[in-house]
DNA sequence: TACAAGTAGTTAGCATAGCTAACTATATTT
DNA sequence: AAATATAGTTAGCTATGCTAACTACTTGTA
């Protein structure tokens, strides 16, 4: 891991890098989501609710758009969130606008779902030495900035 | 990013780095997914044909274990990879097994498939700095690591 | 003001992908 | 030989993705 060859061949360092930031997100997120079982609320579910608990109550167009998804899905999603009662509804002066927020009970859910998950992660860096977690705080870091900046 | 607080509260340092290592994953999965449209392959199958591919064949049972679904859901995942060419059923001595590997086909879409989403991931490690590169190998390095380590 | 055009969300209908339960066929064990 | 175990499929449910077409409301304009 000592040489760097982004002088001479830029794109394959790039790619062998690209591919591997790929291959771990989909692993990582294929072991996370073994933690799901328990929750009772499915994958969509869970990431729209997460917008609406961290980034605050937002229309479903709005919504659908964060999640990248098209209007009737998530139509769909928040029927079944509003049916757990987990999001409410909430009129707006444009009538066919709506406001959607999280619940009490979809922020504790959504908590605790996000909670199984990450602290699987957190087991297995609480295994690994000072060193490591430094490299670990580093890449979570790297990451962080990259997700930022990958287009729209 | 230079205060280390490891010692004092390992716990909260750890929690904060799995979630945004977590985070992270997602919303990378989340850009990328976006580029499989073209593909006229849904994510399952895709993976699991990147599983035969470079894997090498193997049952189903074993294909649905390494993919972390059940049987029957692997069952007509291969249904549909079968129909559309991409991977062929060989018998074993065992005739209750199967042996699955990926066709000529298969592989060639697996590769475009995977280049699109991996080019975009490329496109962005493009734009960034030397050092900022030397960053993102060793992050990607700290994660194929990492996930390899997370319980089974 | 009336009517055309645009916007927000839903409904209908299709495909994929996840599950459990129950089935068939073959292998293994007793 | 019969019981048990294993590999895979079928049936039927739910969730999640899409497009096309619809309703209801708002905005723009003649």
């Amino acid at each position: 891991m000592a040489k760097r060859n982004s002088k001479i061949l830029p794109g394959a360092e790039a790619y062998r890098i690209a591919d591997l930031l790929h291959s771990a997100a989909i692993h990582l997120l294929r072991k996370v989501r073994a933690q799901d079982r328990s929750a009772g609320i499915g994958p969509a579910q869970l990431s729209a609710l997460s917008v609406l608990v961290f980034g605050g109550p937002r229309s479903l167009k709005e919504l659908a758009e964060a999640e990248q998804v098209r209007p009737p899905t998530m139509s769909r999603i928040v029927v079944g969130l509003e049916r757990t009662g987990l999001v409410r509804r909430k009129t707006t002066d444009d009538k066919r606008r709506m406001l959607l927020e999280a619940t009490a009970r979809g922020v504790k859910i959504l908590q605790e779902g996000r909670r199984k998950r990450v602290e699987m992660l957190v087991r297995a860096l609480q295994k690994v030495s000072e060193d490591e977690l430094r490299a670990a705080a580093a890449a979570a870091e790297f990451m962080r900035k990259f997700v930022g900046r990958l287009e729209s």
